[in-house]
DNA sequence: TCTGGGGTCCTAGGACCC
DNA sequence: TCTGGGGTCCTAGGACCC
């Protein structure tokens, strides 16, 4: 038997980082909309009751969030990152090793650990995390990580686990493989969901009990590797290096299309500057920058058009007035009259660590740039986003995102954090 | 179906080389 | 002019995830 893995998951993450700073969200509805107020991301337990599905759009639920008094949120992720932080560390003195998969989610390695009651210790560690910082969390147990993954959703879903599911054991690990659709599995999206339908397969079991070699024909070597796994035989592991990243995107979409090229450049604009923040932020530069933008694919009747660009960066450079001069070239050069834009955005690939770039023969000496960068990034660090930006950013950004019910950042800004008032 | 932004990995196919 | 095999690298696109 492989070393057990534990996933430790938070509830309704964005919801419970909401609640732990204002008790008026507890008890009630709730959801957490995306970026520009688009659709519901996160929901509470009682959202969820309600019909309100995963992703669907806040315009369709108008009539319920009236009637039901559901309480709406505006995504505010500097308060989310902040929290994590503060849940892993209180999960860090509960193994030697651990993986920070998502804003939400930890696979903690429990080699060595063996000797201990892993259910207790779980609870132990879920304990830690709700006394540190309010946020409830399930665990799953499990010889791999895709069957943690299954056994985190049962703990979620049946209270018989109490919270902390542990699959090590035969028996238990074929019952809930049973009650799992194949959709649910990890690595199982909709594609593929409908290959295996085709053949009969529907439940997690079934896919366990699929052979090795026709599984890698109908999903190639991804598959093969889903399958070994819910088999218990480990096809990755807990990575516990935090991996060097290798893109960054800008994006948007923009509420009303935008049929003037100014008003793209504009946004253009913000996306490249801040481009260059993020690579600046993780101290990489990039070799390559593409720009795309594109009609509203959802409205097949209205004349489509969708372009990108891509140009390579020589040298490699984080300096953001460098990233907007390509970036606008990109767009002039794939610009068409009579088209209303709905999405843009700036990527940067080839990134690599700045002080590790190749340098060019007849580089400029571009200090006084980058002095330039750091000022404008800590002055839009202290005095807010759009203090100093490029004047072909334009004033007006009518493309500005919406966020209309954001809660403050209660942990991130001194001017915000909660006052407590003696009596 | 309505619809969000930001990522990763895999595969197929073309260009190029020996 | 017709004829081979085998390898690498790059890119675009698909699939999936949170």
């Amino acid at each position: 038997m492989s070393a057990p893995v534990a996933l430790i998951d938070c509830n309704n993450y964005y919801v419970s980082c909401e609640r732990a700073f204002d008790a008026s969200l507890c008890g009630v509805p709730v959801i957490v909309l995306s970026n520009n107020d688009g659709c519901a991301i996160a929901r509470s337990a009682e959202a969820k009751a309600l019909g309100i599905r995963m992703g669907e759009p806040v315009h369709l639920i108008r009539d319920k969030i009236q009637k039901h008094g559901i309480r709406v949120m505006s995504s505010n992720y500097a308060l989310y990152g902040d929290i994590q932080r503060r849940v892993v560390a209180a999960i860090e003195p509960f193994a030697r090793d651990f993986e920070i998969y998502s804003i939400d989610e930890t696979f903690v390695d429990f080699a060595g650990f063996e000797h201990l009651d892993l259910v207790a210790h779980s609870r132990a560690m879920r304990e830690q995390v709700k006394q540190w910082t309010t946020i409830p969390t399930c665990v799953g147990i499990a010889p791999t990580k895709t069957l943690a993954k299954l056994a985190n959703a049962a703990a979620k879903k049946n209270p018989i686990f109490d919270g902390v599911a542990d699959l090590r054991s035969e028996e238990i690990r074929r019952w809930v493989l049973d009650q799992f659709e194949v959709g649910d599995v990890w690595g199982i999206g909709r594609a593929t969901t409908e290959k295996l339908a085709a053949l009969e397969i529907k439940t997690a079991g079934q896919l366990r009990d699929m052979a090795l070699k026709h599984s890698r024909g109908v999903g190639g070597v991804v598959l093969e590797r889903v399958v070994a796994e819910l088999r218990g035989v480990p096809s990755s592991v807990i990575e516990t290096i935090e991996p060097q990243r290798k893109g960054m995107a800008v994006t948007w979409s923009f509420g009303s299309p935008i049929t003037d090229i100014d008003m793209l450049m504009g946004a253009v604009t913000q996306y490249a500057m801040r481009a260059g923040e993020k690579l600046r932020q993780h101290g990489l530069v990039a070799g390559r920058l593409t720009v795309f933008f594109h009609t509203n694919r959802h409205k097949q009747d209205r004349p489509q058009y969708s372009a990108t660009r891509t140009l390579s960066l020589q040298p490699m450079t984080n300096d953001g007035l460098t990233l907007l001069a390509y970036a606008r070239r990109g767009i002039e050069s794939a610009w068409r009259e009579g088209y209303g834009i709905t999405k843009a955005g700036v990527m940067l690939e080839d990134l690599m660590e700045a002080d590790r770039r190749p340098r060019t023969l007849f580089e400029e000496d571009n200090e006084r740039r980058s002095r330039l960068m750091v000022a404008m990034d800590e002055v839009n660090g202290r005095f807010g986003k759009f203090a100093i930006v490029p004047a072909s950013q334009g004033f007006k950004r009518q493309w500005k995102a919406r966020s209309d019910a954001k809660s403050p950042n209660y942990t991130t800004r001194i001017a915000e954090v909660p006052a407590v008032k003696a009596r």
